[in-house]
DNA sequence: GAGTGGTCTAGACCACCTA
DNA sequence: AGGTGGTCTAGACCACTCC
């Protein structure tokens, strides 16, 4: 594909397309709070309108790569911006943005009748089964967090031991209901590693861990999973970005509703 | 105003006065997965374009009180699932949250050139110093969490020890500021307690703790404030709600990306 | 005044879902 | 086949920023 040129008989967007182009452009050739071309300039650029050039930003600032500034420009967001906010990520994406190298020892896989906790947080009737993974999840070949996963027996239909180490569970649900998956709510507490836990994870025992437990939901609002991992302490952190206000771009402007033009 | 028109004179944005009428209909009169008007629909009871219907329903979306399924519809969101981003509190703020009374005792508070890391985590120059202060938390009389803030002098001038145990630092700078406070970057982390925490918080040493650092920023981008505090593992969590990426809507149609139309 | 992003229009074709 | 959301075009006027 020639240089500023766009694919037009892709199966993948114009927008899209044209984010990936400006996200190797700001990883490559530019650094915090450069400006980008304007999205005059790309219309130009890549014959697109600009509602397309704009699709395209929109992507990227919802992304946390850039952001705009109303008649100044769009400019590149200093790095410490990017990964800020609560991102519902796998364990494989999470460990590659720590420049780790993912791998799955599965330990266990069975389906069953859940114990209530976890048929209460899917939200099951009684006698209703799971599918029930406990993996060792490593980095660069060292242990890393001990998971087990629950999985309603009717979203994952036709599931078999070979798709799951390898595959996303995310993909495999959200094929199975053709529904999306959302969110995830997560609780993340400080506990210490028992005889079993240490074993796996080659650690002594006594050292600290962080357990990390949840359930993880469709866009119809169904329960897609419960999960609950343990990480090595010494191995893992969490960083989050906290608001105290959640903003919409426009939410300042309307103070005084009442206030017209004329 | 008169049904089904919106104001055209005014300074607020047509798609976010509609989106404030779809965000009624929606709370008002719908239920969980109930259908909204599509989209053609919108258009011709508010006589808007359908780019601008786009732009209201995008904004909604985003906000988690409804999703689109492409070819069925666009439909309410189920209420747990109407997600807002961590809010960014304080001890104080959080114990009362949990039903809990919270109280304080000053361990050390001091004008120091602070350590190097805290130096960089706050953007001071050589040499310019900061108010550091030792804080055992409680709730109700039990304790709970060893903090240790550190304030740029420059952000807290007059402070005096009185001011702290009580009030909320937030408040403190913000009001010395002028500038709000907006966000908070965070870390967590798993950690055992070593023998003066052990003896402060009254727990064994060894015990789970979680370890909370970050850097506290103003409304003008400069930091404010930056905490080391651990918690009891015992009897604190951290409870969360993730996100999944924004632009999950297209990112399972490229696993084939040279795949073409013709 | 010139350039930027913010909003808006009135069309169009497509892929997907339901029937 | 008809309705839905997904993408795209080629214009337009506006508010804001900088010179």
């Amino acid at each position: 594909m020639p240089y500023r040129t766009l694919n037009r008989t892709s199966f993948v967007p114009l927008y899209f397309q044209l984010a990936e182009k400006l996200r190797l452009l700001v990883e490559e050739t530019l650094s915090a709070n450069d400006q980008l071309p304007s999205e005059n300039e790309l219309v130009e650029r890549y014959r697109v309108s600009r509602n397309t050039v704009r699709q395209a930003i929109d992507l990227l600032t919802k992304q946390g790569l850039v952001y705009r500034m109303q008649g100044k420009g769009t400019f590149v967001a200093p790095e410490r911006m990017r990964y800020s906010l609560h991102k519902l990520v796998s364990f494989t994406e999470d460990m590659h943005r720590r420049g780790l190298q993912p791998s799955t020892n599965m330990l266990e896989m069975k389906e069953e009748v859940p114990p209530e906790d976890v048929a209460n947080n899917l939200g099951l009737q009684p006698g209703e089964t799971v599918y029930c993974f406990k993996r060792l999840r490593l980095a660069n070949g060292e242990p890393m967090a001990l998971g087990t996963t629950y999985i309603p027996t009717f979203l994952a239909q036709g599931i078999s031991s070979e798709q799951i180490p390898s595959g996303s569970i995310f993909k495999l649900i959200e094929t199975t209901t053709g529904h999306r998956i959302v969110y995830g709510d997560r609780t993340l507490k400080a506990v210490v590693a028992d005889e079993a836990q240490a074993e796996l994870l080659k650690i002594p025992a006594g050292s600290p861990l962080m357990r990390v437990e949840g359930v993880t939901f469709l866009e119809n609002g169904l329960p897609g999973e419960y999960i609950i991992i343990f990480y090595r302490g010494d191995r893992y952190d969490f960083a989050y970005r906290a608001v105290r206000e959640p903003d919409s771009t426009f939410s300042t402007k309307i103070v005084h509703p009442n206030k017209e033009k004329s």
